[in-house]
DNA sequence: TGACATACCTAGAATCACTAGGTATATTAT
DNA sequence: ATAATATACCTAGTGATTCTAGGTATGTCA
């Protein structure tokens, strides 16, 4: 399809970054938080994601010390990386739109 | 992630035919118009997943003639594939939910 | 001290949708 | 008449996305 090929969790990751910088484990558990545990992600899933972001300049990484004393990989929302995420969201919303518009075709499903 | 897998093509085709039986082709065609072109169905994902359901006896196919003369093969969704498409859609409404959920906590997205 | 949570990572497999072809008939334009 | 387009079905192979299933290492609590 046209535009079926919404990241979704590009999507997400992208959108937690927005409010503030976070580490990998920490997004996990924040998108569970924030999505009632409709989304649990893999750390096999969100690795390998974040790395793709970082190489197309959407995010930058830095290290940081937490207070326990574990080193923690931080990552930035880059400005690019916040505009891309307007796109994204806005594909989404389109997306979203139409499979609800195509469901209430049918009644009895909304 | 947990329910990360919602097959949006199953979800689409199955609600189509859940307003009356139809064939590939028409799918296809009906798609694009009901989500404004958001949606172009390629043959080669639609074809493939109503063979799938056939398989699971979601959906049973009948040959029928055209006025004009031509053969269609037409799908008609089954008790079962009634109760998966409600299912189905409960899970896209919970997820398409998750997301905005996440989208609404990043201030300008929505 | 053993279990669990935290914190990062990767290779390989599975799933889903697409590309790019194929076949064939009906309609419309030249 | 015939060429182009629309209708109508199909599959093999490819690419993208996410998962499984591991690995490493540190901190916390019973």
């Amino acid at each position: 399809m046209k535009r079926q090929n919404i990241d979704h969790t590009q999507l997400l990751v992208l959108s937690l970054l927005a409010g503030e910088d976070m580490y990998g484990y920490q997004m996990i558990v924040e998108l569970a938080r924030r999505s009632d545990h409709t989304f649990e992600m893999k750390e096999g899933t969100l690795y390998p994601v974040l790395h793709g972001l970082e190489r197309q300049g959407m995010v930058e990484a830095y290290e940081q010390e937490a207070p326990t004393g574990r080193q923690r990989k931080y990552y930035h929302l880059t400005r690019k990386g916040g505009a891309f995420l307007q796109e994204e969201a806005a594909a989404w919303q389109k997306y979203a739109g139409a499979v609800s518009a195509v469901l209430r075709c049918s009644p009895g499903l909304v």
